[in-house]
DNA sequence: GGGTCTTGCGCG
DNA sequence: AAAGCGCGCAAGACCC
């Protein structure tokens, strides 16, 4: 059973359906205090609640106490299902862009703004925009695909995630503000004043002033530091860390110590954490589908970025642990599934670099993984590029499935992971540039600049289908794990094992430490269902690294 | 003064 | 080891 929530000047309506798509009776208006309750009593039946953003429903939920196990996100599925070439025939995917197509979550958006739910603020999207008739729109097309079951599990698999995109965000990450504190005054001297750097930043100013013998230096600003590195004779073109580090010159350490700790300060420091924490959470923002290959992106406190150096701040709280699991080589093993190479399938029985090694494509581990990397991101140059040709002659099968998503996208086509996620199209300057390059009367910049801008693309799209599939089999890890946890305990979400972080091929769970072995048992578990449920029978593995620890910066 | 672009660096 | 993919954020630079 599906259940369809829209709201409306008069209240929230609930229209039940059966599998076929047929309404089960009339609709049901309830009153916005009264959503709670009606859920809580209807999500025993186990329906999958359809809405148009779980943004804009599930947090008030959660709040009151539920967890719905299942639930349909229309403007997550729209987004698929309008770019995907497994629904391109539909009758969605062919429409002209609507309210459904808004760039931003609706959430984020004024009320008067939306037209999803009142037709005479625009009334030319008509009334065609109704949450139940999107639904029906959106299994139209995907009954008509030509892979529905796939695209299926894809939209099912990018709702789980909004659900716990909202759930991570309610219970939030365990941060000790104090230790976090702590942290900040050993590496950087007592909490400044507004404006003012701390002591151990002035400390390494002063000792650039002295070594290059200058009345004064800014290194927070890339300029003026340029110009005062070139004024006593260094030959730089830009103060990027990993230039500098090349460089021999007494002022290259404490600078490179410098720009680390200003680092700190900025993205991490006193700010970051009375903006961010609060009752000893750190509650992150997670935008799932925010990217273009369907990873999540994060809006606020940076909570995929969080530096190694803090990681200790992240802390269970008593008689909890946190499990730290992430997929090994996930990617790499993803191409080696995508491609079907049973070669570097074999390769990948344990460590897929030291079985590439084995193999006798390459000398050494290090080589392996950055010849791995050179194939899934496009090396040209440097090692990467070197180490291409033999990678290819050793597993000419899985080199040759990149290369066709790379000279795809340098064609301006469009490329589809293995649950159904296109690539966007080129936009107009693309193709102009295209077209501009491939004139008769075309002039070399231009044809360079074209050819260029084509290989670019196709770095892209070789890239996507890896990193897009990748993020596919994490949603999926993840959604079975959410089921599998949930089983574990009992009482509300906070009280039972829960998903409290995620960085696309990592996952962090907050449990009871008596708990712990069943969870990381969870994880493997559900990382197996993740790879049957992508690739069926595949023999591709896809192994988990697990720790058990009271606070993050244990793991690894 | 405010908005947008650029630089640099954190994560995978 | 090199600078090839995907992101977000802060600060300075730059422009009006």
């Amino acid at each position: 059973m599906h259940v369809v929530l829209s709201r409306s000047p008069r209240g929230v309506c609930a229209q039940r359906l059966d599998d076929d798509g047929t309404a089960r009776d009339v609709a049901q208006n309830v009153a916005e205090h009264d959503l709670p309750a009606f859920i809580g009593r209807l999500e025993r039946e186990r329906p999958r609640w359809v809405w148009d953003d779980t943004t804009r429903w599930y947090p008030q939920l959660l709040a009151a106490g539920l967890r719905l196990e299942r639930c349909v996100d229309l403007r997550l599925s729209h987004a698929i299902l309008r770019g995907s070439t497994l629904t391109a025939a539909s009758r969605l995917a062919r429409a002209p862009r609507g309210a459904w197509d808004a760039a931003t979550p609706l959430a984020d958006k004024p009320e008067t703004h939306s037209a999803l739910f009142d037709f005479a603020v625009e009334p030319a999207h008509g009334a065609g925009d109704s949450p139940l008739e999107e639904f029906l729109l959106q299994q139209e097309a995907i009954a008509a695909s030509a892979e529905p079951g796939r695209i299926s599990r894809l939209l099912a698999a990018e709702s789980a995630g909004a659900l716990i995109a909202s759930e991570m965000k309610f219970a939030g990450l365990p941060w000790q503000a104090g230790l976090h504190e702590e942290l900040l005054v050993e590496l950087l001297g007592d909490r400044p004043a507004p404006g003012a750097r701390p002591a151990r930043l002035e400390e390494l100013a002063r000792r650039m002033r002295e070594i290059l013998q200058v009345s004064d230096v800014n290194p927070d600003s890339p300029a003026e530091l340029l110009k005062t590195l070139r004024g006593t004779g260094l030959q730089v073109a830009s103060t990027r860390s990993w230039e500098l580090k090349e460089i021999d010159h007494p002022v290259i350490a404490p600078l490179l110590e410098y720009k680390k700790l200003a680092r700190l300060l900025t993205a991490n420091g006193w700010t970051w954490l009375e903006t961010w924490v609060a009752d000893g959470r750190f509650r992150a923002d997670y935008v799932p589908g925010g990217t273009a290959t369907g990873r999540w992106g994060a809006s606020g406190g940076g909570a995929l970025q969080l530096p190694k150096q803090i990681r200790g701040a992240v802390v269970a709280d008593p008689g909890w642990k946190l499990v730290v699991a992430d997929a090994a080589q996930l990617e790499p093993r993803i191409l080696t599934a995508l491609s079907a190479d049973r070669r570097m399938a074999e390769a990948g029985r344990g460590d897929l670099y030291e079985g590439i090694v084995a193999s006798g494509a390459v000398a050494t581990r290090a080589q392996a993984k950055v010849a791995m990397l050179g194939a899934m991101y496009g090396a040209t140059a440097g090692e990467g590029g070197r180490l291409m040709p033999a990678l290819t002659r050793a597993f000419p099968q899985a080199i040759a499935m990149v290369e066709a998503a790379a000279r795809a996208g340098e064609r301006g086509e469009v490329v589809t992971t293995r649950l159904g996620r296109s690539s966007p199209v080129p936009g107009d300057e693309w193709r102009d540039l295209q077209q501009a390059g491939s004139a008769q009367d075309a002039t070399e910049a231009t044809r360079r600049a074209a050819g260029g801008q084509a290989r670019s693309w196709g770095r892209f799209t070789r890239n996507f289908i890896v990193q897009g599939t990748a993020a596919e089999w994490a949603l999926c890890w993840m959604a079975g794990l959410r089921g599998r946890l949930w089983q574990l305990g009992d009482g509300g979400l906070a009280e039972r094992p829960h998903l409290v972080f995620f960085l696309h091929d990592e996952v962090i769970v907050h449990t009871p430490a008596e708990l712990a072995d069943r969870v990381v048992a969870e994880l493997r578990a559900a990382a197996s269902d993740a790879g049957r449920l992508i690739f069926g029978a595949m023999p591709v593995t896809f192994p988990i690294t697990t720790a058990v620890v009271d606070n993050y910066g244990q793991a690894k």
